[in-house]
DNA sequence: ACATACGGGACAGCCCGTTACT
DNA sequence: AGTAACGGGCTGTCCCGTATGT
């Protein structure tokens, strides 16, 4: 009447940093080949966990995926978009500053795997509305932070006036595009040369 | 006591007929599910080929992708983007059309899809080499034609002098992350939205 | 609104009868038909059970062969060879049961199918070295029991000197060439003609 | 309407060459791999002959098969054993030459593959009746000419009295266990040790 | 909370053989 | 005599999810 498991794996209980485990392995993977060629027993394997306990915490792929979405990729796109844009003295400079940093951690990496709100999008907003509601999301954040900004840059007369949803959406789709570019090309060039002409026409505005 | 097979279909060997009718049916799914997404099962069934003849022409799915891409993936960038460029009377015409061409496809379908290309570059070109390298080319000549057209828009004087590889950069991210988003949004608005301000700093440089 | 399972079958959890029926017909199908010519369906199909459940316990056919070597092939002739011989009065003796046991065997089962031993080393070890080393590992103990029951009876002095070693491989190697030819033959009488003819030779040690 | 073929492949119109190369790749790998693993496509490739042509001479691949025991197989039991045999001047001088000689051959190539008619007939003779019966001829030809020689020996009193029949079984047993076990060992030692040990049996019987 | 055992069904690819055609 | 196109069916493996048990 032992109540030790029968064979090796060791039984921490701790479902927090178990759900974390796992949520950070489908993370990489979901970012690396896919939603759809990743395997659930790849993410079982690599997190160190097994099916029961996964599937306790997330009682689907599809579950699994929403909360990668959420807890991952809306804070990464915070990260790496949304607060140097709000930090920035302007929209531009702010603009340059994400650019810049993705273009910098490119390098670093070696290897272009794009970005997992633009993978995640094109791969499956399409094909399931659950998706592609979260994803849209996260769009609609920043969208939001980079019309306010150039916004409030207006306000602030340091830009002539424009459409700042517009001008935003454009930044917004160039950088996706540089970044899908940049993912083909396996090289940050795209992204770099994306950057220099956007700023060229953000310059333009500056009084 | 008859002549013909018992059980089988009627046998017409007519091969480029039936390639032609794969890689249709495999540009289609491909588009709408993803590579991934797609069971050969599926475009066998949609086909109406069997194992045998699909194999016999398609050793694996990958080469019926890549042959996807240079047959239907190609053509179809060059019937959206190179040939209305060409024919336009400049590089901001051109670009006008192109966008309002895809948009006007777009509202028609009712659904987004998004661009081919697109979906293809994100979901397979850090996967594999072969795919990558298939589809850099295509980015490659669009590139080169947007690139030449703005040369020769400077050539004959329509234009300032700006970077023409930097802009046609621009101007391909812009419209891919666009559709990205439009994919995204299921709207063609993102699309419009995006074609509108690219165009205005096209205007710009206009003399 | 039963509570029962809708369609599928009664699941019992019993690990160690499943593994033992997958094992027990594949056993038989691999030496019926061989390890190639036995496709698993055939084994799922027979062994009642589902595909899900024999990928848990084997992954891979291969790995399903070592576990049907280890744990019959090797018994079997623990249970034919080495027990017979080691209980037998000489080596003489030992050698005589084992042979005539096994022909009758066969004679009772009306067709041949050879030995399971002979069997998978003919048709796998030159293919695959982890099937190889398991299948030395039987050959070795099996050499070990007779060589040591052949020195035993020097030892005591019922035998003239011979190198134990080498008599010992001339009986496993008549003995499996015998049973080859009877399957050849599908008849015992390669097997028992061998035997007669090797006894011969054994009974002329005697002092 | 040109009467050449469309597409690369020269076609010599020479049916005995095609034949010959057919069987020729068939016969190594019926003896490499087994006939069960072995595909057609395999032997196409290997021969460099299309599925039409070789279905044109050999309509199965049992058809093939059985042309390789015929063509290749037991002509090569002739060589090894039956020639020699025939050739020496004692049924214990032949029975040396031919263990050595294939001994020597097992060491020249460096693994052991075995004997095609052993692998041959473990294989297929307890599946197929058509190839138990070709194969079941060549050992009855081996059989017959190993007991002819011992019956010229007695009978010129080279040797005592023994069951010719009986002693050419023992001798063909212990050559097919051995290479069986030299297979399992890939080492030529099981057949150099049995040789050893049988010739130590047949030397006893010389006046 | 978590682990193992298991259910079914799908996956891409390959099999042997045949048929239309030159 | 020989080629390429093609027909179907089957292979081993892997999939996601659930049920049982501790």
């Amino acid at each position: 009447m032992s109540t030790r498991p029968k064979r090796g794996r060791i039984r921490t209980n701790d479902p927090e940093e178990m759900r974390r485990r796992v949520i950070d392995v489908a993370a990489v993977r979901f970012q690396g080949h896919g939603y759809n060629a990743t395997s659930m027993q790849e993410i079982l394997a690599d997190a160190g966990v097994t099916g029961g306990a996964l599937y306790h915490h997330f009682p689907t792929k599809k579950e699994l995926a929403l909360a990668v979405i959420r807890d991952r990729v809306g804070p990464e796109v915070r990260e790496t978009w949304i607060k140097p844009v709000e930090k920035a003295a302007s929209a531009f400079d702010g603009v340059k500053r994400a650019f810049g940093g993705v273009a910098r951690a490119l390098d670093r990496q070696g290897y272009v795997q794009g970005c997992p709100l633009n993978n995640l999008a094109v791969e499956l907003s399409a094909a399931d509305e659950d998706f592609r509601r979260e994803i849209q999301l996260i769009y609609k954040e920043w969208h939001q932070s980079l019309a306010a900004k150039l916004r409030s840059d207006q306000a602030e007369r340091r830009i002539r006036e424009v459409d700042a949803d517009a001008l935003a959406t454009l930044v917004m789709s160039s950088y996706s595009g540089a970044i899908t570019m940049a993912k083909a090309d396996q090289t940050s060039r795209p992204l770099r040369t994306t950057a220099k002409q956007l700023l060229l026409t953000l310059g333009a505005l500056v009084r």
